[in-house]
DNA sequence: AAATGAAATGAATACGATATCATTATAATA
DNA sequence: TATTATAATGATATCGTATTCATTTCATTT
């Protein structure tokens, strides 16, 4: 069915879709934006003109009338992280889902945030998701100014005035310092990752915390990028320099897995008997035979609930508040520990 | 710094900023399309007068009047698998680097690519990039009538006009077989995938090919959906029904170290003394302790920059040859074989 | 058949930018 | 200074849709 006839590159519009069909332009834009009060008769032969001419609205046009685009900006950091693109990848379905379309922008080291928000606002999104970077508080007004919500995903930001969705990274450190306690071990070190630093340092934070409530002030720790390779180097530093910890914390199964096969490997230490070792994120590497890690799973779903609640909310005018939500971490019990 | 007061919710427009820097409308948009006949002193004065009012060009309809978004839509599947993750991240970033925005659409079981692609075309993206999916020569032709580029990457399409930029399975699989032969195998099985079931039969082809060639006619396959579990059962099923092959190549890092694992921990076999194992992808854990796998490499890279620069040839007029073009895979030897 | 109300359609305009063409300001030359 | 040539700016049409308001068509009732 050769059903296409546009004339010179261009598409067809609903002028030429109309003139086939012998209806005014309105009346074909009234049929695609799913109007009701059109005559049966009259939709079919506007829609028999429009596959005719292989004619598809224009969706820029019709942006600029409604003053909405459809697309709902996605913020990303640059980084090979499996949780983290299967994280961003839920979040482009669930967009999808609600009938608009992701568009995507990658923040990188030299393109700061608000550059890039910059960006996103020329294309009148009807929404922006930031994860794991932090928004600042001039752009975060700027943005409910003109009424575009936000949400900012697993990055804890002070502004109480934008949508705030996180783990509760706090706790959850102090979660795995408690359970490696009660385990029995009382030496302990911390791998974090400078990648997701303000993550790191929550989870670091409620760590020593709970050490300290157990009147243990001494903890090693390594602050290093998100890579296998990391976690290695910074399990060889901790036990060159500061002599075998009976437990490991890693703000990151990557940085475990690393950890792990250096202590294994190289210093020949037994997991769990010789040295504990617990990861974060549940990547669906830690299930694997070799590593078994015990480990944290983030409440992702959950998480994604409330974000898109909230967004639906917000697109359809209904009130709906901002604030910090937080989300439990729950502890993954395997064979490390 | 208080630089923003745009009314009633709505971002202001160049109308606005004119008013206020006491120019015309089509200055403020010389300025911002980056026209070089202004005077110094009128594009600073437009610029404060936008910075005053918080102004960002409208994406849409700067967009209507051109007839270009300024968006290259990437077209997905719906899949966790590291190295297609990673795939995708690099497109997206080669098309932020190009000056343009990347629009996700992710297509599902539930949504054939004619659906999807049909929604793309309401944005009037500049191109459209299909990873790892086949596109009707229907819709190619389409694309083609109205003069947006289509490059389908990662799969094998047999329409001579749009452009296909794809690693070369077939030999691949060719050498995969020839290069175990070599290592003095003579049973081979293969386990492929059925989530990239275009590629899988292709480098299932050259491997039997090859098999062939050396009088080997009998090859166990299996295929199997893409991930670690998937793996474990394929080669479970492999040594229940048809005895240990001294080899075993799998389309996909994934599905050899789940195939390790269970020859490994379940039956006891040594790798590679008891049985060879040979994956595809060269995804980072490919080259971890515990697998340190011998697989192929993607030219990812190469073809990109092919991609890229057949782009960037249609995006500026300039005359770009379509076609498919190959890409040699690598081998990189590690301890599995 | 005429009158009435509702439903369907058409005409005109707004949305916010770019580009063409006309006009004015500026600089360069005689 | 008068005369050009050129650079800078302004006025206006245009892109493709949605929407308001006016108008026509249709079905229903009398």
């Amino acid at each position: 069915m050769a059903h296409i006839k546009a004339a010179n590159g261009r598409m067809p519009n609903s002028k030429e879709v109309a003139a086939l069909a012998n209806v005014s332009q309105a009346t074909v834009s009234r049929v695609f934006s799913g109007q009701t009060n059109i005559r049966e008769k009259t939709r079919k032969r506007v829609l028999e003109a429009a596959e005719t001419l292989g004619y598809r609205p224009n969706a820029m046009a019709r942006g600029l009338t409604l003053n909405r685009s459809n697309l709902i900006a996605i913020v990303t950091i640059d980084v090979v992280n499996p949780h983290y693109n299967a994280m961003v990848n839920k979040v482009a379905d669930r967009i999808q889902y609600m009938g608009r379309e992701p568009l995507f922008f990658v923040s990188s080291k030299e393109k700061n945030l608000d550059e890039i928000l910059s960006q996103v606002l020329q294309y009148r999104v009807d929404a922006i998701i930031v994860l794991s970077a932090a928004i600042s508080s001039q752009m975060a007004a700027e943005c409910e100014k003109i009424q575009i919500p936000v949400v900012v995903f697993n990055k804890y930001t002070v502004n109480k005035n934008i949508m705030t969705v996180c783990s509760d990274n706090v706790q959850a450190g102090w979660l795995a310092a408690n359970y490696l306690y009660e385990k029995g071990h009382r030496s302990f070190a911390f791998i974090g990752s400078d990648t997701f630093l303000g993550t790191s340092k929550d989870r670091l934070r409620g760590f020593t915390d709970c050490l300290n409530e157990n009147g243990i002030e001494d903890c090693i720790v390594r602050m290093v990028p998100y890579t296998y390779e990391d976690g290695r180097k910074a399990m060889e530093a901790i036990l060159k320099d500061a002599g075998k910890p009976e437990a490991v914390f890693c703000a990151g199964d990557m940085l475990a897995f690393g950890a792990m096969d250096f202590c294994k490997n190289v210093y020949d230490l037994k997991i769990p008997a010789d040295i504990a070792i617990m990861g974060f994120d549940n990547i669906d590497a830690a299930s694997w035979d070799p590593y078994f890690l015990t480990t944290f799973e983030q409440q992702i779903d959950k998480m994604l609930d409330t974000t898109f609640d909230y967004l639906d909310k917000k697109l359809n005018g209904e009130p709906a508040s901002e604030g910090v939500q937080l989300f439990e971490c729950k502890i993954i019990e395997r064979s490390s520990v």
